[in-house]
DNA sequence: ACATAAAATTAGGTTACCCTAATTTAGAGT
DNA sequence: ACTCTAAATTAGGGTAACCTAATTTTATGT
């Protein structure tokens, strides 16, 4: 009996584990996320322990068993796949896919996401630069760090974006920052760490600090200064 | 708050009327349907008559008001407009998209299925050759009657399928008969009303009875003499 | 160490959905 | 009218998911 409730809890638990990996997840961390409260999420630890999809104490928190594990991945196999053909296929913007995706990750059918997979050309990564498990919940690799990480001079390509929220995104398409786009680090300033960027076409735009935190980049030169 | 659970229950209300526009919707009838028992619905008959969506009396039998009826067939337009989009963009067969559809049919994003009752072209009617409602629950009208009541002689082409069962389904892609194809009665056993019909490049086949009534057709002929 | 604040847990309830086992009604046949 | 059957309804439960209001632990700051 896998409800869509249980897959939310199962990726819940996966995605707070892999935001900050050296921190547990308690029964609050989820019940925030999942907006839930704390009572509810504790009763269903439980029956997900009795599962045996997760183990949970209150010193090391809830953490996925290999088998929790592997269902929370197909999950987010799904969500990726189904943001990557909401975006390239049916032209949704980056910051409407996740919304719809988060419906269409529960549709079980294998057939049609192997099908959706074929037709987007089973990429790596979905319209934010998130990896896309195979179906073994392996993920693809890549090497990358906040921008705000950066030093004066750095030229790099966003990988990714670490924060999903319309506000976020609608924001990076108004400065006209995109997935692939190519910045070089002008300037920081001193006092705030705001960056000044020249991105496609020497535009010039500010950033602050905070936004740079959730932007995921690349070293494009091979021997750049930014360890 | 509207459940899936719930709109299954006035889908299936829907369903059943429109089979059989003469006979009341009993609680039976829809516990069967939706594999429930009696009791289960009629418990859920008189939340959604509080809530306004359906109406009931044992004598009466179960009726979707104005409101019901609209949500009813929200979910039937979306549930079609996938099994065409299935069909026609994802290369499922006829006899898959019902299943899946079952799924995609609770997503809830209108901007959604617009965008791919766009792809696929704004059809009138489903693989099955079941009308789309358009967003004002208006059903594009066709005049169609069961093959079984063709008379000896008869052309007609192939509207629709009154069963969507798998079963059924393979076996007219079988008997390599298709929605749209061009069919001749050749002639109609006077025992058990088996048909021997010339479909695509003459091949002949035969089909019983019970087939023949749950294939939708019209005749091409103008002045056909089947009524 | 001690007071406090925060987090975890327990207790006790609610609602949505489903079920089985009576019981009551309605219909059909004689 | 009377009987028998099938359908509808009532009674009584169960589980999954949620919640609020305690209570108990754990962590934190003097
Ligand atoms: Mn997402
Ligand atoms: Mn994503
Ligand atoms: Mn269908
Ligand atoms: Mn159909």
């Amino acid at each position: 009996m896998k409800t869509y409730r249980e897959e939310n809890y199962l990726k819940a638990i996966y995605q707070l584990a892999s935001h900050d990996k050296t921190r547990t997840v308690s029964p609050t961390d989820i019940a925030h996320w999942l907006e839930l409260k704390p009572p509810t999420v504790l009763e269903k630890l439980g029956i997900l322990v009795k599962k045996g999809l997760v183990t949970y104490n209150k010193f090391d928190g809830a953490k996925l068993s290999p088998k929790g594990n592997e269902v929370a991945l197909n999950i987010v196999r799904r969500h990726r796949i189904w943001e990557t053909y909401l975006y390239k296929q049916l032209k949704f913007s980056w910051s409407e896919v996740h919304e719809i995706a988060e419906q269409l990750e529960h549709v079980n059918s294998e057939k049609l996401i192997d099908r959706i997979y074929d037709v987007i050309g089973r990429p790596d990564f979905d319209p934010h630069g998130d990896p896309i498990p195979n179906k073994q919940g392996k993920l693809p690799k890549s090497d990358r760090r906040p921008l705000s990480e950066s030093i004066k001079g750095c030229k790099c390509v966003v990988l990714g974006v670490s924060e999903h929220s319309e506000l976020f995104l609608n924001y990076l398409t108004e400065l006209n920052i995109r997935l692939n786009d190519k910045l070089v680090v002008e300037q920081i300033n001193s006092y705030d760490d705001t960056l000044k960027l020249s991105s496609k076409n020497n535009e010039t735009v500010l950033m602050s600090s905070k936004a740079a935190q959730q932007i995921q980049v690349q070293c494009v030169k091979p021997n750049c200064a930014c360890k």
